[in-house]
DNA sequence: TACTTTTGTGAGCGAATACTCACTTACTTT
DNA sequence: AAAGTAAGTGAGTATTCGCTCACAAAAGTA
């Protein structure tokens, strides 16, 4: 599961293109454009189209784990929550190309092996989660009002709908900014009483 | 803006197969195929890919208008706030395929004709949702320590992922009981204390 | 230096794409 | 019955698609 430099270059050339011109715009021609390179030169670095695209997808569900795994551990599931999405929202303001990765939904139905790979991307981030809205819960910061897949599925579908939406507003405004707000919305909603 | 019995016919065929294929698996072709129908007629009753994918977002977004302002006037916030969920899984539930119209991101960036036009589909819900929501307030039934705006992110995002969900599990659970319980659940957390 | 491996290229392949056109069929209207 | 129109077809268009291959330059290794 090791990645070249190349290939690197590659994957982020092809969520560029997915970014600014959807999955139809992302051809072999476009992505051999972007790179300023000859088709052929690709299939130095891929076998087929699928591979690239799969590999984006595994690499950036390999990049969220990590940076949400190196973050420090802290005995206030507010505070982790919040770290967690300061994460994601820091990361995705330097690599807004990257929130592909967020709502790949159109991608989906292509191939088997790249449905599975949306699915583990959206796995990973709900593992980091889970674990702090379950403590949450157990430590009576969060409310135990309704249980912590509910939770999870609200915290998260506010997410999605926040990146979505920035990418629609062509990244004009700041997501670090918008972002924390909605997700202090949220924490007063499920905060205990 | 009328639509033939046949348009309404193609407009179905086409749905049915961006939920199952994606926006790849949707060619000319196919859907001749899909409607046993050779791939010259389908251009009898439109005149390109293009205007067929609008009318289908134009007429899912004239549906969802439709059947969301028919709906009874209440005084209670909380009420309405079922109902108008309550309708849309009701609907999605009869007609899986038009799930296409919630999470429509991936047919993004095609043209700037079909990007106004899946924001619009956005739109539609939101300008129902947003004077209960408002209401809610004002009535002091839902909490006013987060605001309207932010609420109504909430609520959809929840609702979006809940649609996602459900697609992606193939519709093999029951759309209604599981999504009016993830709306009581939005409604414990948006209620006044 | 000579040899091997890696990384690039341009030309071109078969298949698929959206779409057109001359033509037939079926239904209405008079 | 005659004429006009709406609706369907098969063959074909130009273009684009993902991908291959013979070959050249570059880089690493002996």
């Amino acid at each position: 599961m090791d990645i070249t430099t190349r290939q690197l270059e590659i994957i982020e050339a092809t969520s560029k293109i997915l970014t600014t011109s959807g999955i139809n715009g992302m051809t072999i021609k476009n992505l051999a454009k972007e790179m300023n390179f000859s088709e052929s030169a690709i299939y130095r670095h891929f076998s087929s189209k699928e591979e690239i695209i799969l590999a984006m997808l595994n690499y950036l569900a390999a990049s969220i784990d990590d940076r949400l795994s190196d973050l420090p551990k802290t005995e206030h599931p507010e505070e982790s929550l919040r770290a967690i999405f300061q994460e994601q929202f820091n990361f995705f303001s330097l690599n807004p190309h990257f929130v592909v990765a967020v709502f790949s939904d159109g991608l989906m139905e292509e191939s088997k092996r790249i449905n599975t790979a949306i699915l583990q991307l959206m796995a990973v981030m709900m593992k980091h989660l889970l674990p702090v809205i379950i403590d949450g819960q157990k430590k009576n910061v969060f409310t135990s009002a309704i249980e912590y897949e509910d939770i999870l599925h609200i915290v998260m579908g506010t997410f999605k709908l926040q990146m979505f939406k920035w990418r629609l507003f062509n990244f004009e405004f700041d997501l670090k900014v918008t972002g924390n707000k909605m997700i202090d919305s949220v924490l007063i909603l499920i905060k205990s009483t």
